[in-house]
DNA sequence: CCAATTCTGGAATGGTGAGTCCAAAACAGC
DNA sequence: GCTGTTTTGGACTCACCATTCCAGAATTGG
């Protein structure tokens, strides 16, 4: 063996999202980022291969962090509607894992289908998660889990771009409590 | 005077419009736009300044075009929930212009102040046209006006993001059924 | 402590970006 | 048709961007 690396990927990886997340894919230079992660050019490049491997990098984390939250709402024992609102307001927060996801969706996934097809499959996973949370409450048919699943998601889609672009806790809070009415 | 502009100015607006939607603003060349827009770099330099008052030309046209259909909407005479829910339907649209205005937002509103202005902005109208058309059923409470047009704006971010992120027309059914059950 | 291997900083490279400039062209009014 | 004004095309500048390269540094196994 040899040298081994004198930083953390994983932080690295942290690091850069906030960087994509702050100034955009196109605006963020190498310079900005290599000052971000605190390493040099030759060890970004080595490792991520170029700066669109190093957004993936960043998206697959985000979308790993995304599913790790849709599998703990589900592993939760207490009924939907909680666990909902709970998700909703993690969410509502300009950090949030989504909304770099959703934010990267809506710069970049007309021009980079690598990107699109993430954003695509993180958004049927969250359908996913709300469809099993109402199945598990027993008292839905089909049909309206197909329904009430899609409006799910779009408060949620409906949060993560307020949350970004408009942040207004009474707004948002008006969205979820609408949301949540499927429930009744 | 002299010699005249040998280019219409709303056309070329429009033209920068269709190139920042497809490419984003950081991804969009000049050599991009003068090709789309069919002018020289001289004139395009000599009409909006630089790339950034393009980009605000673009985003005020947006702008009044939004508040055009805002006004057309308020001006009809039938229900409430049948003019939004033709609204919703044509916003449902990836060329819309409320479109335009959260895509840009979405990738400029953390580092540009006036992007951010005239996104919020233009929000903002939009829940005061809904505001206006909630009143004027003459049905709902102050309170409630304020709850449901905050849902409706909701609703409206939420389709016209998912329109350019991940467009399905069931799942945009779904989410303006739910919304405009705020009506009943 | 030596050799092999891998990492690191920083300089170098080639390309492309936004924005400028000027000479030629096109028009309006006289 | 001449003059003054404005537009236009395209060459030009200069800075910055992503990426590469290399010489030196660090670390492991022997």
């Amino acid at each position: 063996m040899a040298r081994p690396l004198e930083f953390d990927r994983c932080q690295a990886v942290e690091a850069a999202k906030a960087v994509f997340h702050r100034a955009g894919y196109e605006a963020a230079s190498i310079d900005d980022l290599t000052q971000a992660l605190g390493i040099s050019r030759a060890s970004l490049y080595n490792t991520f291969g170029d700066k669109h491997g190093l957004l993936m990098a960043t998206l697959d984390s985000a979308c790993d962090q995304g599913q790790q939250m849709r599998e703990d709402a589900c592993g939760r024992r207490c009924g939907a509607k909680k666990v909902i609102r709970e998700l909703f307001e993690k969410l509502a927060n300009p950090e949030a894992e989504g909304c770099y996801v959703l934010t990267l969706g809506a710069e970049l996934s007309t021009s980079d289908p690598e990107v699109q097809a993430r954003v695509k499959k993180s958004l049927e996973q969250s359908r996913g998660m709300f469809a099993e949370l109402l199945l598990r409450e027993g008292r839905f048919k089909a049909k309206e889990i197909e329904e009430k699943s899609g409006v799910l998601l779009g408060a949620m889609v409906s949060i993560l771009t307020l949350t970004r672009v408009h942040p207004d806790r009474k707004l948002l809070e008006s969205v979820i409590e609408q949301a949540l009415r499927v429930l009744d």
